[in-house]
RNA sequence: CCGGGCGUGGCGGAAAGGCAGACGCUACGGACUUAAAAUCCGUUGACCGCAAGGUCGUGUGGGUUCGAUUCCCACCGCCCGGACCA
């Protein structure tokens, strides 16, 4: 009988589903069982399907999950959509069809191929986040971040009841222009700078002016911010969304303009955020991607006062110490001060200049990044240190959205100041001197050293430079110390109508209130005409009826209030997906607090590195707002992260001409002709070493002539070849479709390829070729434990002949700390070693072909089902006990030691494992093949590493 | 320009300071077949040699060590991310 995948996985596949063999166990009825929460990354529902990307880290976790229920785990193993989103609806809008209909097919394409994989979820708990029973948790979880401040006191999110009574007793006072201050008098608080005397009492506000203070603290707050509009997409996008100053999606231009909008305060967790990253067991790479995305940077802000004005100049500087070096102020054009403190000469320059960085695309900022531009505006700032006159500019190198918008130049120590400072002839005054050496003249110095050229600083290494400075500063009123980050608050509200929601009515007068959570959830009315208006105005708002908001809740009842039309964005529905699969079918908590313990955190999470500043970041905020507010136990969501690498198309050859051709690498190949193919004409090479023929992809068409009606290579053109791997894409046409691999070799197959191409982290070319390698596995360990019409195999109850014994224990061994590690390339080639050796036999012991079958079972499922059916046992070997090694039995009784003299192999001898050092020694010398090379000579050193080598330093 | 990672046969890759190239693919030789495909067995880093055996070899140059693909320094190349962030 040979080897049928086909029929196999079917049958196994169907037996799973009818029993449900990976249904996770809750907490009440896992007993004393220990659980592992395997993760993978939801997959975006696309019409165009999987590809070969999305099963290599589903079947390693798969593996993973199957090896722990070996193990005597509860697993929870489970697989959603992450419907809503900007892809479903362009797509929806292309083919004209609703988005809920191209959504519920692209669910059911996708859920048929990955079942046709064989993955080991519990099927019972998928989740899609575009259904109602679903998003009303979305919404009821944006409810509570809507319904809590961040409390400066405790450094964590809090009912915004809360706020009021921390006003209410004055240990938080408000700043005129309505932020919230932990009250400088309050006992055992430091003061902070700034005139006490302009904070205020929250008594003395009338009730509107109280509910805009509130509204200011909460966490989901709406702002008039300048956004990143899109008018491709008919939406505004997060800065993360937008890439090269063009969308992500699409790649349509971005226009930045200012809006009313949903805000999430992500910055009141940066140092969160950044400080738990050290308890998570993550790539290093992608701890460093975020710490970067957050961007702490410690400095001070100093002000500046304006010659003949009232106003002052705040900037941000990490280098306080270099404040006496600072000869000219710069602002961003856009800077509030910028038209009243421009002189009258300039103003016609200032104005012009503004105008023109305005129409600036980001794009077009960038790309002018290394030439300088600005305009003085006639201006002078003084400086605190010295009283200096420092010429005030407008340049676009200082963005608004960063620090203050305004800098002190100081273009001796920083190299953008240095550059527009030779350009304006502007004065360049040296303060920090490097420890060693000299300051070159042509370049700024911007490393730390000692100050000099600094009055009270002069002498000082540049860190206490900058603390002395700062403490200057504060005693002058002048300024202080200051933290600033890149992160900024997460743009949260979507113009689109493929999206959740807000649970959220507002009056005519543009005040905001929470719908109650008994309301939820706020569904998405069915509208024919689900399009982008082209305009600011959301698609929402054409649902006439929808729009009117009745209520029984007697607080909003009497008001004329309608529904926010904005919906959220594509990011809310991930943001806590992983919570809801603990439970759910709850429909009275987003999740139940006993099974929320219980699996809590994720124990591993497996998904692309795409997702490195954008979904992980944001699960890791809302997670802490959930924990703040005590619906989550822990402090990080995702304990152990990894991110698979990208699968590659198949290696391409490309052909150049050599006179020119840059991307030239050694010619190995010879008889390169232009030859017909079924695709077309294409230059084909014999490969040197292997004499294989590859053709050419991609031709440069220097090299080819016509000839009448055909292409023919040009008469003694020289052609070098460079092979290529490239991301898989349609344009390129090197996708691959796993349903054309699973039909022709079966899933298992498939996965075992996937998992053998390389180390799951590692970027690798897929290559269609090497597939038949598992393949003449899978059929070897069939022939060898089943049989077929030329090996008749016999099971025995023999014992496991000795050396066979030795290595299905190092066997054992290998395999269970690899699938730990995630190394599956070398669990599978520590498999097949032990299946050549099971080809020598024609009888085979029970246990041993049982042990096999076990430790196959997580990489090749189906067939290890199959096979320990037929060693009479009954289904379903998924929860079988793993196998545990005999310590006893990893090494042999016998080991070749090799011998190296001067540290180069010269013989291996036979010795006993357990043989002392002199007795090996006295071995090696007077082994024969080691005599020559000590005779005659002096032996300085002998190491022995114990059941390793010998070593002997001869001289 | 900054940050992170990588560099090993014809190819994918093994080797957590200790036998470089496990395992798989390819290629070559053989078996089976009328033949091919499939399958099975053997060989397969380069060079010298009939052989025994020897020499070289993990991007380049240096260092640490009895011993370096592995650790350190510099350089070259490739990949990923960020980038006027004060």
């Amino acid at each position: 009988m040979a080897y049928n995948p086909t029929s196999i996985e079917k049958k196994w596949q169907a037996y799973w589903q009818a029993n449900k063999t990976f249904r996770a166990l809750d907490p009440a009825e896992a007993g004393d069982k220990p659980k592992k929460y395997i993760l993978d990354m939801f997959p975006y529902p696309s019409g165009a399907g999987l590809h070969v990307g999305h099963p290599e880290g589903y079947t390693a976790t798969d593996i993973v999950s199957r090896y722990y229920r070996h193990q005597g785990f509860n697993v929870l193993h489970t697989m959603g959509w992450d419907a809503f989103g900007l892809p479903a609806e362009q797509y929806a809008v292309k083919t004209n069809t609703h988005p809920r209909v191209t959504t519920e097919a692209n669910i059911q394409n996708f859920r048929k191929q990955i079942q046709m994989l064989g993955l080991s979820y519990d099927w019972d708990r998928e989740i899609d986040t575009t259904d109602p029973k679903y998003y009303r948790w979305t919404q009821w979880i944006f409810l509570q971040l809507y319904n809590s401040y961040f409390d400066p006191f405790d450094n964590q999110a809090k009912p915004i009841g809360h706020l009021v009574a921390e006003l209410e007793n004055e240990n938080l006072v408000v700043a005129p222009d309505g932020s919230v201050h932990i009250n400088p008098v309050h006992e055992g608080m430091e003061a902070i700078s700034g005139d006490v005397n302009t904070f205020r009492k929250w008594a003395s506000f009338d009730a509107a002016e109280q509910r805009g203070i509130l509204d200011g603290q909460r966490l989901a707050y709406t702002d008039e911010v300048a956004v990143n509009w899109c008018s491709g997409l008919g939406t505004v996008l997060a800065n993360e969304e937008v890439i090269d100053g063009k969308s992500e999606v699409g790649g349509y231009p971005i226009e930045r303009r200012p809006m009313r909008q949903w805000m999430l305060r992500i910055t009141a967790y940066s140092d969160r955020l950044l400080a738990d990253l050290d308890t998570l067991d993550w790539p290093d790479s992608l701890k460093e991607m975020q710490r970067n995305w957050i961007g702490r940077s410690v400095g001070a802000e100093v002000d500046f006062e304006i010659e003949g004005s009232e106003d002052e100049i705040r900037v941000f500087t990490t280098r306080p110490d270099t404040l006496f070096g600072a000869t000219y102020m710069v602002l961003a054009p856009e800077h509030e001060l910028v038209t009243q403190i421009t002189t009258f000469d300039q103003k016609v320059a200032v104005e012009t200049y503004r105008a023109a960085s305005k129409n600036k695309s980001e794009r077009d900022r960038m790309q002018d990044a290394k030439d300088k531009t600005g305009v003085f505006t006639g201006a002078y700032a003084i400086n605190p240190v010295n009283d200096e006159k420092l010429p005030i500019w407008i340049a676009d190198y200082v963005l608004m959205g960063y620090g203050t918008g305004a800098i002190m130049a100081v273009p001796a120590h920083d190299e953008r100041d240095w550059a527009f400072a030779q350009k304006f002839n502007l004065s360049i005054k040296q303060v920090v001197q490097p420890v060693q050496g000299h300051v070159s003249s042509h370049t700024a110095f911007t490393e730390t050293g000692i100050a000099i050229n600094s009055n009270f600083l002069d002498g000082m290494p540049t860190e206490k430079a900058k603390s002395e400075m700062i403490d200057y500063l504060e005693a002058e009123n002048a300024g202080h110390k200051s933290i600033n980050y890149k992160l900024r608050d997460w743009l949260f509200s979507r113009q689109r109508y493929w999206g959740e929601p807000f649970p959220i009515v507002l009056d005519n007068v543009g005040n905001h209130f929470a719908v109650g959570e008994d309301e939820l959830p706020v569904t998405l009315p069915q509208i024919e005409d689900f399009k982008p208006t082209g305009t600011p105005e959301p698609p929402l708002s054409k649902a006439t009826d929808w729009l009117k908001y009745q209520t029984n809740n007697s607080q909003l009842a009497s008001r004329n209030l309608t529904r926010e039309t904005n919906t959220m964005p594509q990011w809310a529905g991930s943001c806590w997906y992983y919570l809801r699969y603990i439970d759910p079918n709850n429909a009275n908590a987003m999740v139940d607090q006993t099974k929320e313990k219980y699996w809590m955190p994720v124990d591993l999470y497996v998904g692309g590195v795409e997702h490195a500043v954008l979904h992980l970041l944001y699960a890791r905020f809302w997670h802490k707002v959930l924990f703040d507010l005590r619906y989550v136990s822990t402090i990080e969501p995702f304990q152990r992260l990894v991110n698979q690498g990208l699968i590659l198309g198949e290696t391409e050859f490309h052909f150049f001409e050599i006179p020119g051709g840059k991307a030239i690498s050694a010619t190995e190949f010879t008889n390169i002709s232009e030859e017909a193919t079924d695709q077309g004409l294409k230059l084909a090479g014999i490969h040197k070493q292997t004499g294989q023929k590859h053709f050419a992809t991609r031709v440069i068409e220097q090299l080819v002539e016509k000839k009448g009606d055909r292409y023919v290579l040009k008469a003694n053109a020289e052609i070098a070849v460079d092979a290529r791997s490239f991301k898989m894409s349609k344009s390129r046409g090197n996708v691959v479709n796993p349903d054309d691999i699973v039909k022709d070799y079966g899933a298992d197959c498939f996965r075992l390829y996937e998992m053998y191409m390389g180390p799951l982290e590692a970027q690798k070319p897929w290559n269609t070729r090497d597939i038949v390698g598992m393949w003449r596995f899978l059929n070897g360990v069939w022939r060898n434990i089943v049989g077929d019409e030329d090996k008749t195999v016999t099971l025995s109850d023999d014992p496991i002949p000795e050396a066979i014994d030795r290595q299905l224990h190092r066997t054992i061994k290998k395999v269970g700390e690899d699938i730990e590690s995630l190394r599956f390339n070398t669990a599978i080639a520590e498999l097949i070693k032990l299946n050549n050796e099971l080809g020598k036999l024609t009888t085979i012991p029970r246990y041993l072909a049982e042990t096999f079958v076990i430790l196959l079972s997580p990489l090749a499922p189906h067939m290890a089902e199959e096979l320990w059916a037929h060693l009479g046992k009954p289904p379903s070997i998924q929860h079988v006990a793993w196998p545990k090694y005999d310590a006893s039995k990893l090494v042999d009784a016998q080991i070749e030691l090799p011998v190296q003299i001067n540290g180069k192999l010269r013989d291996k001898l036979i010795i006993d494992a357990d043989a002392d050092e002199a007795t090996i020694f006295q071995q090696v010398e007077s082994a024969e093949k080691i005599k020559p090379w000590i005779e005659g000579k002096t032996i300085r050193k002998r190491v022995y590493v114990s059941k390793k080598m010998v070593n002997y330093v001869v001289s």
